[in-house]
DNA sequence: AAACATATTGAATGATCATTCAAAACTCAA
DNA sequence: TTGAGTTTTGAATGATCATTCAATATGTTT
């Protein structure tokens, strides 16, 4: 066995992600990769594919990275406070860094998702998680008798999902927390 | 004076408006550009500048589109009729088209925004002025009777604009308008 | 008709794009 | 030390990018 590989194949993954996460599909070029990931133009296509593969790659390493802080948070907390705790952890994540880039996966549905039937598969699979994710909490909170049961879980999710989305469009690249502030609120009275 | 312009300026930056809208700024080529208005790369510089101030002119007639748009809500309906009109409006429009391209505005707050502030300005002067719009109607209902007096409009508007882009978001591009018709339930039992 | 002023044309420009591949670098088995 | 197997390198490729401009077309004025 000759020669194992220098990089850290997950690591450059990662460095490409934020690169796509940051500047979005078409704006970040090979150039820009090969810069940020470390490697040069040969080894990403030897590690990767093609700019597109590659794309998609750092797309489920960040669904992936999602799923599994949804998983703490369901095994950490109550159904309540594990929903609550996404939207408090979306303030957090703002005013900790103004120049933070929203969601990769809401941004590639707006940017690339339309053009790219399996991007949009993809896509569409990690939106579905999340709702699940709030479905689930829901049922679980209302039998624990602390979430209104008089709410539908698939109608509220829908809402939760979507109430997440604009709050992460309205404050990409701001600090301006009041709507997730907001937000927070309106979704503790919506629960109650 | 010799010779008149030959198009019609406004149906071409109008042309150039849905390229951009379909595809993001970066996806449209000066050739797609050429392509769909129907006029040479000279005649587009020679009146609309470059690519990029293109752009931003298409962005300022969306604006201006939709500013028209709500003041004729504003005028016909009343404050609680007009603030649940959009929403209606949002939920037909998704309904008759399915390959709908969201927002123009929204888009272009994640693709463009973070990277130039002219346009990062312009765009939240957009969201501004639709907030100012949910604030107005919030307050008026509220006099009129017709709105929950107490709701703080100003917290209910950013969460009336966050529900508008989160629902613009998840059905950009398809058919299914489970969310929009679970927001326009969902706002009707927030204002009432 | 002739001269003029502006609009349109589309080929040419140089930059940058994604992608490839032969050569060089490297590790390990023999 | 050598040879085999694999990875990395980075210059080269051809395509496409945004942009320009000299030539051409089209009116209006004289």
């Amino acid at each position: 066995m000759p020669w194992e590989k220098k990089f850290d194949e997950e690591a450059v993954l990662d460095k490409a992600m934020h690169a796509f996460w940051r500047q979005g599909y078409e704006a970040t070029s090979m150039r820009n990769l090969v810069d940020c990931m470390g490697i040069n133009p040969g080894s990403i296509y030897a590690a990767f594919g093609d700019k597109r593969t590659l794309f998609q790659k750092t797309l489920d390493h960040y669904e992936a990275q999602s799923r599994s802080m949804l998983a703490k948070l369901e095994e950490k907390h109550g159904p309540l406070k594990a929903i609550l705790a996404v939207f408090e952890h979306m303030v957090d994540d703002v005013r900790d860094n103004p120049d933070n880039c929203g969601c990769f996966m809401v941004n590639s549905i707006l940017e690339g998702a339309p053009k790219d039937k399996k991007m949009d598969k993809a896509v569409q699979k990690g939106i579905e998680e999340f709702q699940a994710f709030f479905r689930r909490m829901i049922k679980q909170g209302q039998k624990a008798g602390e979430i209104n049961a008089g709410l539908n879980p698939a109608q509220t999710a829908r809402i939760l999902q979507s109430l997440v989305l604009g709050g992460r469009v309205l404050s990409r690249g701001r600090s301006d927390i009041a709507v997730l502030k907001d937000t927070v609120a309106h979704v503790k009275t919506i629960l109650k």
